[in-house]
DNA sequence: GAATTAATTGAACGTTCGTTTTATTATCTC
DNA sequence: GAGATAATAAAACGAACGTTCAATTAATTC
């Protein structure tokens, strides 16, 4: 047989990009074979390169695409004030709602890097250090201002990263809590961690601390 | 040619634990090949099956090996006072020296988990869930004693866990910070996540927010 | 020093891998 | 409706995989 009734090429060509993500997250990229993958689509090994040159070709572009995502959702989210409290929280709920809602393409950047060539990992790694770039240049604006007090921005910005995108390892939707819950507590979370002061945050509820340390 | 003069079966085995801690950590399970490993030993592929009866076994005792170990080492680590606060500070001494000294078996016991069979998986899951429940029992301790301020204990320990955790991703002995530095760094941190009241903590030095919140 | 055991080699097994080639058919263009 | 093109199937490629087996030699035992 040949081609086969109602074939598209952008309909593969999507089907074969989500089948990718969710099996790579599952599996793994090695363990995940050409052969499975066609299986998943519904189509033979051979069709998958028509869209993709080679097996890293297709995992560099879920990569890619996934972190030009990100960097694009939070340029829109990016908030025009300058108040670094409310940056750092949009910064938050931000990394929260876009790694949740692409847990399985999250995983697979997070896990997948040392199957790249060096050239292709040094331009995903490129990418990613931009965006954690913002969030140093908070913490440091929010520490210049007084408003945060962190002992070393670099240390606070991994630790803050690290905590938040983990989220994606426990996290089941519809399960014992909502995304907005678990948002909210990270972000009361995450405002203590860099100490900021009451009132310097819009977005956040009151952190709570300081009202009881005044009241010792 | 057969046994080679000077041949040792402990030492042998030894050797291919610490080649294969270092080439799954950098390869991942899937893409390191048998004879890859043994060719890294300095002996070939069917020598390996003398000590490991299959690749996934050789997987399996490494990660059991590294959770009992952790599991060992908090045990001798654990403060005999009741405390919260100096219980946690000695939890997260123990967890960021423990990773940081391996820092590739943690990669892999972390990242290979997919590739157990179900059976070896739940026993792995039940150690790692013994360890967190640990930390868990701290922090409920903590808010019931009014010391620590929880929203919520699971997704506390959680977002904890994963940021200290996430310290073997980026530190690189002997570069900017030292473990020492580190383990300070993180512990200030911790103290300000839970929320952690002046003079509870006997191990941190004070946590210094409160300070400034009472000064407003 | 002969017998036994421990440690390893070298070659091979069947399977699966990513990928390529060729042929075939559906769809689109005019 | 003929010709061009897009989309796929089917089969095959060589290479690499985990693993097994028989042979061989070093070390140990008595």
């Amino acid at each position: 047989m040949a081609r086969t009734t109602g074939s598209d090429g952008e309909k593969t060509e999507a089907a074969v990009r989500e089948a990718a993500v969710g099996l790579i997250a599952r599996l793994g990229y090695e363990a995940m074979s050409m052969r499975q993958l066609a299986a998943e689509v519904g189509v033979q090994a051979a069709a998958l390169y028509r869209y993709f040159p080679t097996k890293e070709d297709l995992l560099f572009t879920l990569m890619r695409e996934h972190m030009e995502g990100l960097l694009e959702a939070w340029d829109d989210a990016r908030p025009a004030a300058a108040d670094p409290a409310a940056r750092l929280a949009a910064y938050v709920e931000n990394h929260i709602a876009f790694h949740i809602e692409r847990r399985h393409a999250t995983h697979v950047s997070n896990m997948e890097l040392r199957s790249l060539s060096h050239e292709r990992l040094t331009q995903i790694l490129k990418m990613r250090t931009a965006y954690e770039k913002e969030l140093r240049a908070i913490l440091r604006d929010g520490a210049e201002a007084g408003i945060f007090e962190t002992d070393d921005v670099g240390l606070t910005a991994m630790a803050l990263i690290q905590m938040m995108t983990g989220v994606i390892v426990w996290f089941r939707p519809g399960e014992r809590l909502s995304i907005s819950e678990v948002t909210t507590t990270y972000l009361s979370m995450t405002m203590r961690l860099v100490g900021a002061k009451i009132g310097a945050c819009s977005a956040a509820r009151p952190v709570g601390r300081a009202t009881e340390a005044v009241a010792l």
